[in-house]
RNA sequence: GGAGAGAUGGCCGAGUGGACUAAGGCGCUUGACUCGAAAUCAAGUGACCCGGUGACGGGUCCGGGGGUUCGAAUCCCUCUCUCUCCGCCA
């Protein structure tokens, strides 16, 4: 959520911003409701203060037979005005922050001016993409050839867009998960492993609800985290952290389930879309003076997982008609996939800014300032990795032209085995 | 699922209608004492909103929401969460 104060303050700055992500929301109707808010506050408190004032001076006249009930009259037609004051206040306010909700980040500066993905900026390019002197096949025939996946039986049991890994493919998923998570952890991650399932208030704190619903999962009144970002961002929610302890890293090891609305006819073949997969994900709260350093480091905790798996891949800056609806900026980590001749999106890093510890209440004071002002943190996050998309690329990179598959010397210990073989 | 108890500032904890403008303690900050420290003493220590360049002034907040009242931390209703006991379960 932006700073409504801060807002009504900037409003051609933010207008400016807007365009450029293309967002169509109507400043003008902020505009008019924070003004009416300010009238309705200003009014409300000038009758509250009248009424503390009268009501110690009737305390000395209550019991007299005169001008006790006199005054008690008069008292009660004030504090009737009062009532109606202080809810045309307390519904200025709430029209506000329902509008707010609905307005995405103000994109930074750095991020690069365009329309669509197109305008995403390559900022670097690690590995060679691989050529294979064989004709490379995509993940989904290399992962049935070795059997690791299964995917007519995964449609079999759940229906469309679902993985089922078997054999060497569950020790895969879960030994990527532990060393992802022990990359990290050499980094100053602590590890989560966070509920699955959450309270709407935390949905609404990182910025999926109110506006994108029909992407959710959801129980009678709990929702399915679609990444464990969720649960992990809204561990502080409405709390003041202590400066010193920042900034808080934290890596959290989850399923997360997506209805990927919208995506009919993309990806629909293999495990590179599904309603649920696994992520590893690197969660931070920091000081807004360093979240820009923390975000460049974050990206880089990423990365460190696919140079040790010898994977080649890529990192594009987001464009500002490409930017999530909360991330102020974002970096996507793409892979290079043989068998698909493409790079695809393994890892999406952002700094958030204020923008979800506003909506959260997410607070610290500053270190060596006992008397400071509470401010907002700045949250930031991103994948470290995709699991169900690493393997994809694991598949792909590593096939041979026997159908076998070799897999980096890095995760021997924790898969069992160097080679996969084909069945 | 049944029965009971509770939710107050960074923490502990008092408070059953008007001096609560939230006691007291812990913690923290500053000062005194000290060569220095500890101990001791003294003062100060919440968040948010509105107005003001500022000093400051005003308002709101005692788990959430609603109600009674001239006036609510305090009374009533309701919801949520926590704890204890019982039942059930991995």
């Amino acid at each position: 959520m932006l700073d409504p104060k801060n807002l009504f303050q900037n409003l051609e700055r933010a207008r400016t911003k807007l365009a450029q992500r293309r967002s169509n929301v109507d400043l003008g109707q902020f505009e008019q409701l924070y003004q009416k808010r300010l009238d309705a506050i200003r009014t409300f408190e000038e009758n509250r203060a009248l009424q503390n004032r009268l009501s110690q001076d009737f305390k000395k006249v209550a019991r007299d037979p005169e001008a006790g009930p006199r005054m008690r009259e008069e008292l009660k037609v004030l504090s009737d005005r009062i009532r109606e004051l202080e809810k045309e206040a307390a519904a200025a306010e709430a029209a506000i922050n329902e509008f707010l909700l609905f307005v995405p980040n103000l994109p930074h500066d750095s991020v690069p001016v365009g329309e669509s993905e197109a305008d995403n900026v390559v900022v670097r390019v690690v590995g060679e993409p691989k050529k294979l002197d064989f004709e490379a096949k995509p993940h989904w025939e290399v992962g049935q050839r070795v059997g690791v996946l299964d995917l007519e039986t995964a449609a079999k049991v759940s229906g469309a867009r679902f993985a089922l890994y078997r054999g060497y493919g569950v020790y895969l998923e879960l030994g990527l998960a532990r060393f992802m998570l022990d990359v990290a952890r050499e980094s100053g991650y602590e590890p989560i492993l966070p509920p699955y399932m959450v309270l709407r208030e935390s949905m609404m704190g990182t910025g999926q609800l109110p506006k994108f619903e029909e992407e959710a999962f959801k129980t009678d009144d709990l929702y399915l985290i679609p990444t464990a970002e969720v649960p992990v961002t809204n561990m502080h929610r409405d709390e003041i952290l202590d400066g010193e302890r920042l900034p808080i890293r934290y890596v959290a090891y989850s399923s997360c389930f997506r209805r990927e609305a919208g995506a009919a006819g993309r990806d629909t073949r293999g495990i590179t879309r599904v309603h649920q997969f696994q992520k590893v994900e690197l969660v931070k709260f920091a000081t807004p003076e360093t979240s820009y350093d923390e975000l460049e480091k974050l990206v880089g905790n990423a990365e460190e997982v696919l140079k040790r798996l010898e994977l080649p891949y890529r990192v594009s800056a987001l464009s500002t008609g490409d930017i999530g609806f909360s991330a102020a900026k974002c970096y996507d980590i793409e892979v290079w996939l043989p068998g698909q001749n493409t790079y695809r999106e393994i890892s999406s890093c952002s700094n958030f800014e204020d923008f979800q510890a506003r909506r959260a209440g997410i607070r610290y004071r500053p270190a060596g300032d006992p008397k400071g002002k509470p401010r907002f943190v700045h949250t930031l996050n991103g994948s470290g990795l995709a699991i169900g998309r690493t393997i994809v690329a694991l598949l792909e990179n590593g096939q041979q032209a026997d159908g076998s598959v070799v897999l980096p010397e890095a995760l021997v210990p924790y898969v069992g085995v160097r080679v996969l073989e084909p069945r």
